[in-house]
Formats: structure tokens, sequence, C-alpha cells
RNA sequence: GUGGGCGUAGCUCAGUUGGUUAGAGCUCCGGAUUGUGAUUCCGGAGGUCGUGGGUUCGAGUCCCAUCGUCCACCCCA
């Protein structure tokens, strides 16, 4: 016997059972994002490898050890893209979309990272990416979170907790980048070994340290709102306005720094208490600097990515209301004659109700076999034709549900009788 | 990258201190009912016990390695 082969560790198939899910996630969230006006850009999953060091940064552990990097053919350095944005910016330069004018775009696909595999935590997993260029006042910021917040209405989940956070410009950040790692420098002692070694390379990240000791040197150190510049304060008290008057609620947390190098001014994460230790769902924030970083003009931009995986766990816990999508009706057919009869029919039925999910019996079968595949398909109603029906043009339509007698109905008749049991129009 | 739990049928799991041909429920197929499912009854199919070594007269059971999976650290969506 040969050997079975599996699929990649931290890869997964998406098999049928689970597929209604993604579907339903997959266009309700692309109505949300259109009634906002924004628009699909679709990017590639490989990019040069140079983009994401440059856009996410050379000093992220995304970056540094979490990249699927490979030479193609050419001797050209490539990797799997492990975030959506930086692609999405490359295309924007690329064809002209961030000159000088605005952009809202959304996009959604699978990215890759090379990590351990845990609840919530992929190798390859799938995310939707909503972003505004040209656009850098703190309006944007609120329409970003409030697409989030109505995504989460529309699907029927709940619990999280948003916080935000300001991270101020370059600049600013400069400076408190300094008086951080002064206060952190006179406590090196007590830190842990992840801290002190950040603590030369990326001191902000010390700020949400989990380690218990940490934390507490972390609660008295200074506060990275106090050190903003006059400008990024009151973009950061107009979003503040703005969320309260739609009525959003959400937590301040001068700790909140992203693991992606680019973020400037509002940074912001929805998270839930309900999936164990992975327990960011979305993410964002402003990155004001990256566009003129990556070669364009400066131009301003804002975005957040979700996690479809962890949302669709979430959706799952909360049973929150995911439409049918199996098949409605289940189509059985005997005897020589009845069997072509009901292939053409079935056509008919397609032709006249593009929307029914209609399922015809293949593989032949006893009339209680094919019942039996009927209501085990999740069906609600069966239609019978053998040759008894054949040779008086009618079909017999069966309620799988109890919802009455079967009933005789002639060939001519039939969509208008199913459009109407199922409900919907002819 | 670190630490721990777990791998027996398609699925969920039993399997006594190592001892003949490895079990159950669900699913699937067939029959009881030669044209009526979801209930019942009967029958059948389905397993190199994750993989590779080792110990032993004998390994699903013990040892080692390896792969996978789950959970946490870490990281992040």
């Amino acid at each position: 016997m040969s050997q079975k082969i599996q699929s990649i560790r931290g890869m997964n198939d998406l098999l049928p059972a689970d597929a209604g899910v993604w579907q339903h996630l997959q266009s309700v969230a692309a109505e949300v994002f259109g009634g906002y006006g924004y628009r699909e850009l679709r990017v590639p999953v490989v990019e040069r490898t140079e983009l994401f060091r440059r856009a996410v940064g050379e000093v992220t552990d995304v970056v540094e050890k979490e990249m699927y990097t490979f030479d193609d053919r050419g001797g050209e350095n490539l990797s799997l893209r492990p975030e959506l944005t930086a692609g999405i910016v490359r295309a924007g330069i690329e064809h002209g979309l961030l000159y000088n004018q605005q952009q809202r775009v959304w996009s959604c696909g699978p990215v890759f990272r090379y990590e351990r595999p845990q609840a919530g935590r992929y190798r390859q997993f799938h995310q939707l990416d909503v972003e505004a260029f040209g656009l850098a006042g703190p309006d944007v910021d609120i329409e970003m979170i409030a697409i989030a917040a109505r995504l989460w209405q529309r699907l029927g989940v709940s619990g999280f907790v948003l916080q935000i956070n300001s991270l101020g410009t370059p600049e600013s950040r400069t400076q408190y980048r300094a008086a951080l790692t002064d206060y952190l420098r006179s406590h090196e002692h007590a830190l842990d070994e992840d801290s002190k070694r950040r603590l030369g390379s990326n001191p902000l990240r010390v700020l949400d340290s989990k380690v218990p000791a940490t934390r507490a040197i972390v609660a008295a150190a200074p506060n990275i709102l106090d050190h903003l510049d006059a400008e990024s304060a009151l973009h950061f008290a107009a979003l503040k306005r703005g969320l309260d008057a739609l009525g959003i609620a959400f937590e301040v947390n001068p700790r909140l720094v992203r693991g992606l190098d680019y973020y400037t001014r509002t940074v912001f994460e929805w998270t839930t208490d309900q999936l164990g230790a992975q327990d960011a769902v979305c993410a964002g924030g402003r990155y004001d600097g990256l566009v003129a970083h990556l070669g364009g003009a400066p131009t301003p931009g804002i975005g957040f990515a979700i996690g479809m995986e962890r949302l669709i766990a979430l959706i799952g816990l909360q049973q929150a209301v995911v439409p049918e999508h199996g098949p409605q009706v289940y189509f059985c057919r005997f005897g020589a004659q009845a069997e072509a009869a009901a292939a053409a029919l079935a056509e008919q039925l397609r032709d006249q109700l593009p929307s029914l999910r209609l399922l015809l019996n293949a593989g032949g079968g006893k009339l209680g076999a094919q019942l039996k595949r009927a209501d085990a398909c999740g069906a609600r109603y069966a239609l019978i034709l053998g040759d008894d029906e054949a040779a008086t043009q009618t079909v017999q339509v069966k309620s799988l549900r109890g919802e009455g007698e079967p009933v005789s109905i002639g060939w001519p008749e039939l969509s208008q009788h199913l459009a109407q049991r199922v409900g919907m129009s002819a």
C-alpha cells in the first residue's frame, strides 16, 4: 500500500459540512463593506520578500521567523503573504490608485505564517481586510470601526471588547520610546528575558507582556498618551467623540501596541474572552507613512484585518443563525422512462427557478433507499417520479418535514408549486 | 522555538497486571415491506491498532524515535 499523503501541518481543508458558514460570512462581509462604498481588490498570494520586509518591518516576529520564503526557478526571492495590507498598498501604488485620490477597498483570502498551530491559530488562515487611502482625518477612523461593529451585528455575534490607543507620529513615538526605555532600564533587573531582549530592539512590545512581574513594572511606566504630539492628541480625542456619538463602546488601552511596524496614530483591536488564548478577532490601525515608505507619494492610510477562522469559531459558539445551503428538494426517480423524464424536468426546473437547490437522484436504487437519501441530505421536499407518474405526466411532491400529505402535481405546474412551497419567486 | 495531553473502523470511543481470530454505538449498504424516508427488527461491509525500530515465546498494551493532533507559552488575526 502506498504512503498516505497528509495535508500540511496547520493548513486545513474546508469540508462541505462547514462550507455554509464560510459562504455566509463572505457574502455578509461583501454586503457590509459594499454598504460603505468599499470595493473589492484582490492581490496575489506571493510577492517579493522585500515588500514584506519593508512594509511589516525587519525586526518583527512575522518577518523574522514566520514567513514562508523561497527562491523561485528564476532566482527571485519570494514569500507567501503573511498579511494583506502590504500587497494592497503595492498594487495601489503600481496602478496609480493612490496618487492624489481617495480609495476605499476590501480584500479577502488566505495568508501564511509559520507558527506552531493551536486553537484559533493556523499556518494558512484567512483574513477579511478593509483599507482606506488618502484620508487623514479621524472621520475615517470612526468609519473603520463602525464597519466592523456593523459586521458583528449583521452576523449576530457579540461579546467583543473594543480597545483603542494612539501611537502618535513617528517623531512623538521616538520621544516616548526614549522615555519608556529610560524607565524600563531602571527596572531592567526585574524584567523577564524576552522583555530584556526587546528593550534594545522594540521596547513598545514590552508593554503588552503577559509576564506578571513585567506587568507590574509596566503598570507604572510612562503613558504613551501623555507623549502624543498636539495634532495626534486632537485626532484621538475626535475619534473618541465620534465613537461615543455612534454609541460604540470602547476602552482606551495605552498599552495596546501592534506587532507590525507600520502603524501610526490610531490602533484598535476587538477581542473576545470566548476563544481561549487567541482572543484577537479583528485588529488594525492607521499607517500614514506606509505608502511613501513603499515608494508611493505620501498618502495616509488606515485599515483592519479580521481573522475569519476565529470569527467563524465565534459564530459557532454563539450559535448565530447561518442560512441553509444544502439541497431543498430531492428528486427521486425510477424506471427507464421516468428517469429520462425526470432529468429533463429537473433541468426545466433549474431554468425556471435558478436559485432552487435541487438534487436529482443518481445511481438508481429503490424508492425507499432514495427517500432515505432525501431525508439524510436535509431536503425539505422529495419529488417522486416513477413510471406511474410518467404515464400521467405528474410528479408526487412529498414533504419530508411533516407539512401535510403528498400531492400529485402536473409537470407544467410544478415550478410554480415548488416556488410557493420553498418560498421563492418564480 | 519551549512545555504538556492524545493517536484503535468514515465518526465518537471501549480494550482488564502484555496472552488465541480487536469490540460497541453512530454512519453506510442490503433485507423484512417486488413504489414511500425519518421509528423497529435482521444481515453485511468497513481496522497492516499513526509510522518505523526495539524488548519478549508472545505487543493495541512496555521502551525509543518519528509524524500528526490538541492545549498552553510565545506570537497574532
